[in-house]
RNA sequence: GCACCUGUAGCUCAGCUGGAUAGAGCGCUGCCCUCCGAAGGCAGAGGCCAGAGGUUCGAAUCCUCUCAGGUGCGCCA
């Protein structure tokens, strides 16, 4: 239940009246018209910019518009006042009992409460991490893991069908790679000296590998040339590294629905089916590139490539799709691989990568946009680099990859909530600190801690409830009488809450999930703030001693914060705790 | 050279489809608590929203240009 949208339609309802009344002119569009919370609370509840989005076309006055629309919106009893400000803005009161039965709303459908239908049930698929299977998953796939999970759990909260999807790049010569780093630690298995030449992967995370290949094929490739073995020992390998690569994941509590491989579609006439269809549009064609102005690589000599012309989609310049040996580049089984998103039938696609494939945004929507005659519209977001602290500088090492840090290294250490919600600090476009003393610090110069603590101390106050001998169940709650609930402080959080499924939708909307951590940081925030105002003033404190029943409507308040929070933290992951250890 | 991202308080950052006097935390200043609802609390100072134009009732937000930082730029994925 949204109440803005529930008084937005009453603004709508009222703006009709007018114009039955033949004070505004019929046809006037609507679009524009909103209800929000006012930048200031001493504005009021909610303010509509109604009167000044329409007196254009109406020919009016804005305040004039505002006055009419004024008197007709005083005239319902959810109103208490509504007067007239600024520019022509409407600021609306609206009765306690709106905010009282709000609480109410909460106790009654739970972590519900701010489930939206604004998706409606469109199938959106969200592809995220999708690391090279070349080894351990890294801090910045962690971020992308967080951000990319987080955006899945609140497109499915307002009402999308969503599928979480990694793409493994199985296909490239980067697995070739792999395969012959596995082979090294496979002869290093059997007792030969190794090295690892540039271009191999040192890390120590491929011994176990090498021992288990020579577990299974015994001496069989010892000695022989990579003919013999290449295709066996590459296959092994990637496998290795998706059973790594998932348990990863599990680790930070990110669950696939779909592992796509990049290999399948290689041989199938997969590539060649989605290549054909942009033929068919006349997208593709044999070409020359010109070289990039300013910058020209040292060995650059013209070319005749096939091209796809991504150019007639925005992109700066047109994209060769193979190779001049007649390959494939690593382009065309990404438009394949997105074709057959396409042709799975989703209404929308979201791709999450990290910043430094910012260079090919341009290029895949280009491709999508083609594959799918403009309807599937793409998103693609880019997550910043994270950079790592420990000890008041920069931390770089790693125990087992050798280069970089770990999701290992760091769920290990701080934990999944916490990487999580911290991941969710910032926005996906800015560059993330990731301080291993700051985070774990449990202070409210954290918000980790803190969200967690507001929700914990609700906890215990329903403990003590209990220990009274008060009844706290969401029943109950939900029945007690609340209009107790009429102070100032008391319905300022409750106007919180009301404030959240509108949250929500905002931040779907927006592909957004920091939103929520922001939101559950100024929610904690309030009820921290009213647990405070309890040291000076009795009346506010949740639970009143001898009074079970004013007990129990503030307890309400508190549970239904807890309610939200553990609604916000689901959504991003991380688990409300009922108390702090 | 071109493209994308970023630029908001001393620091780290929010800022909704364009809305009113631009917010939070840290730090700073002052006051309070020290008979556990104080692992603190309250209050205050602090801003040319990088800069310049434009769009309009209204711009941190949209458009153009400039400056600064980051990322990327055919036969690597």
């Amino acid at each position: 239940m949204n109440l803005f949208t529930e008084l937005r339609g009453l603004v709508i309802d009222s703006l009709d009246g007018l114009v039955a009344d033949g004070v505004l002119p019929a046809g006037l569009a609507y679009a524009n018209v909103t209800v929000e919370p006012p930048r200031d609370a001493a504005h009021g509840d909610m303010a509509t910019n109604a009167a000044m989005v329409l007196a254009k076309p109406a020919g009016m006055k804005p305040r004039d518009i505002a006055e009419a629309l004024a008197a007709k919106l005083a005239a319902d009893p959810r109103i208490t006042v509504a007067e007239v400000a600024g520019p022509g803005f409407l600021n609306l009161r609206l009765a306690p009992g709106l905010w009282q039965g709000l609480v109410k709303t909460v106790l009654e459908t739970g972590t519900d409460f701010g489930r939206s239908a604004m998706g409606q049930g469109q199938k959106v698929n969200v592809e995220y991490v999708s690391a090279n299977p070349t080894g351990p998953l890294h801090v910045g796939h962690t971020r992308g893991a967080v951000f990319g999970d987080a955006l899945a759990s609140l497109l499915d909260y307002s009402g999308h069908k969503v599928t979480r999807e990694y793409y493994i790049n199985d296909g490239g010569a980067q697995v070739d790679v792999l395969a012959r780093s596995v082979y090294l630690r496979y002869l290093e298995a059997h007792g030969e000296a190794v090295e690892f030449p540039d271009g191999t992967y040192p890390g120590d995370y491929l011994v176990a590998v090498g021992a288990a290949l020579k577990d299974k094929v015994g001496d069989a490739y010892v000695g022989k040339g990579e003919q013999f073995w290449l295709t066996e020992v590459r296959d092994f390998a990637t496998d290795a590294m998706m059973e790594l690569i998932r348990a990863d994941l599990a680790a930070l509590g990110v669950e696939m629905d779909v592992f796509y491989s990049e290999k399948s579609l290689y041989g199938t006439g997969r590539i060649e089916a989605a290549i054909a269809d942009l033929d068919a549009k006349g997208l593709i064609y044999r070409g020359t590139l010109e070289p990039p102005k300013g910058k020209t690589p040292e060995d650059w000599e013209p070319r005749e490539q096939t091209l796809f012309k991504s150019t007639d989609f925005g992109d700066d310049v047109d994209r060769p799709i193979k190779k001049s040996d007649g390959a494939w580049t690593y382009f065309a089984p990404d438009i394949a691989y997105h074709y057959d998103k396409v042709s799975r039938g989703f209404d929308q696609l979201i791709d999450v990568f990290g910043a430094d494939h910012g260079g090919y945004v341009k290029r895949m929507k280009a491709a999508v946009s083609a594959l799918s005659d403009g309807k599937v519209p793409l998103d693609i977001k880019l997550t910043q680099l994270v950079k790592l602290w420990k000890n008041g500088e920069p931390f770089k090492m790693s125990k087992r990859a050798g280069n970089f840090v770990t999701l290992r290294d760091v769920v290990d250490q701080v934990g999944p909530d916490v990487t999580r919600f911290h991941m969710l600090t910032r926005k996906n476009d800015a560059p993330l600190d990731f301080d291993f003393d700051k985070v774990l610090d449990q202070s409210k110069d954290n918000p980790v801690y803190y969200v967690q603590y507001a929700h914990a101390r609700v906890c215990s106050v329903l403990r003590k409830a209990a220990e009274a001998g008060i009844a706290a169940d969401d029943a109950t709650l939900a029945a007690a009488d609340l209009s107790k609930l009429d102070h100032e402080a008391e319905l300022a959080v409750a106007k919180k809450l009301a404030e959240w499924p509108r949250l929500v939708e905002i931040a779907a909307r927006t592909h957004e999930p920091h939103r929520v951590a922001f939101y559950l940081y100024e929610l904690a925030s309030d009820l921290h703030g009213l647990w405070n105002r309890g040291n000076e003033l009795p009346q506010l404190r949740f639970l009143q001693e001898g009074d079970a029943a004013t007990s129990q409507s503030k307890i309400a308040l508190a549970r239904a914060v807890a309610v939200v929070i553990s609604a916000g933290l689901g959504i991003l992951g991380v688990t409300p705790v009922e108390e702090m250890r």
